[in-house]
DNA sequence: TGCCATCTGTGCGTTATCGCACATAGCGTT
DNA sequence: AACGCTATGTGCGATAACGCACAGATGGCA
């Protein structure tokens, strides 16, 4: 499969030894083009969506922090110094079973962050956060975001709100993993990766989608095939480029748009433009 | 298979019809003990984990409604009118999908309370939640649970660990529809109901356990019957009780274990104890 | 230019679960 | 005591996904 991609550049070191528990994965990063696009706390639609004065306050106690692919930002059970605020980058919440297979719990990007944890109380949670798609994170001290939570009641609904938009995307994980062919779960999470990109191209090779769909390599190609047979994808050593959007809709189960109405409910400030394959 | 069950009596009307979609089920229930064992707001755990003047504060505003097996507390995108605090009842949150087909999201008992939605500010959700297990709840109307929740942190704090241990059992219940046989599911949503019981029997037939597992009824009826030639369970027409709990979680898979440590951990008054079958 | 790690493609037997059909059994009602 | 509804048991072919093995393709790098 001759596929052209535009070459890139490799500007962040990973960190995927022993992440990705099956995949010996070391790919390259497509360059963040910081001068065209300052990275501002707005860029999270979290942040941007708080009242003026409480981003101003927060402002000076965050930190942009680079997020490489597969950089584990907490670990199952750890106790979670940081919140993290993505701008462009995509975070999973993966689960990772005694015997080492994983299934991926939810994912998020710059509508989110990583930590409710930390003002629901428990300070820790029984999954691992890893960085599916590499960038740019602010994060915030945990007690100071919890301060932050606890001052301003704006700042705690809207972070309940994200989290209901959460538990929203865990349900409709648990469902798609009962009722869903492997086909359709990959339409899924392309879709919810591809909403959380600028581009319609993923850097994600089929072992890690298979280690986040919690199937076999095999069936993630298997079925990426039929998708590109059918003009949907086309890909090539870890990168996959949507060419048609709709179809892949289309050809997905109902729990993307199921999980996409009810966030867009949830958090209206977030709707996010679909880039058209 | 000749199993004696104690008799019951019929005490409250069922309302299964069209509930559980798959079954045409009609069951009795066993005869509320209300003279010797009086249903007060303290049975539910988390009501009794609030500060004396709260409960105080509450209890005028919450009504005891009996909640029998097969009645909907919400459907899907329902505006909630109340919270319902279990007292001796237990409670599903089951997604049904455009086809019908179903899935249990997580169960709850009288250590939980059903609505996290309302003080989430969404105000819906898109599971339906389902009595399982007939009994009672308090219940107490949104507006006046949001009040409360707004003005007295403690509360505040305490339903939002709530909200962990359940984010924890949904994560888990994806995790474990990917990963693990009927056999073993079918163990984990034993020892997950039996927890929220008082007895070791539970009046549940296998086809509506198949409707929460999201299998097929033969699947459960293969399963029970591993089960019972193990000589974990016992069981008849719409009753099992559980004779060897020891070996019942030996053979479930982990994730009946790590929910129970999680929740454990996040409600510590809440900690059960168990029925030795 | 050629090497080589790694990503992707494919085949094949095995297994779990499904969907369906129908047989058997338990229990309340007449 | 017989009936009938409902719950449970069982068999069988179809299917989806698995585990394994290995072939082929790609692209970075020496």
């Amino acid at each position: 499969m001759a596929i052209m991609f535009h070459s890139v550049k490799t500007i962040l070191p990973t960190t995927t030894d022993k992440l990705f528990p099956r995949g010996g994965y070391a790919p390259q990063f497509i360059e963040c083009e910081m001068s065209e696009l300052p990275i501002t706390p707005q860029k999270n639609l979290l942040l941007a969506a708080l009242p003026l004065d409480v981003q101003n306050r927060l402002q000076p106690k965050m930190e942009l922090v680079p997020l490489p692919l597969g950089k584990v930002l907490y670990e199952s059970g750890d106790t979670l110094s940081h919140v993290y605020f993505p701008t462009d980058s995509i975070v999973s919440l993966l689960y990772v079973m005694e015997n080492g297979a994983s299934a991926e719990i939810s994912v998020l990007g710059n509508e989110g962050l990583i930590g409710v944890a930390v003002f629901m109380g428990g300070e820790s949670t029984t999954s691992r956060a890893i960085v599916q798609s590499a960038g740019y994170a602010y994060r915030l001290p945990s007690r100071q975001f919890k301060d932050e939570v606890n001052r301003h009641s704006e700042m705690l609904h809207l972070m309940l709100r994200y989290t209901q938009a959460l538990i929203t995307q865990m349900s409709q994980t648990a469902v798609c993993n009962r009722h869903h062919s492997i086909d359709q779960q990959l339409c899924r999470w392309l879709l919810l990766s591809l909403d959380r990109l600028p581009t319609n191209e993923l850097v994600m090779t089929q072992e890690l989608i298979a280690n986040m769909l919690g199937v076999r390599r095999e069936g993630v190609t298997e079925a990426a095939g039929k998708l590109h047979k059918s003009g949907v994808i086309e890909y090539s050593r870890g990168r996959i480029r949507v060419t048609n959007r709709p179809k892949l809709e289309q050809m997905s189960c109902e729990c993307y748009a199921v999980v996409k109405k009810e966030t867009d409910r949830l958090l209206p400030f977030a709707v996010q433009v679909i880039a058209l394959g």
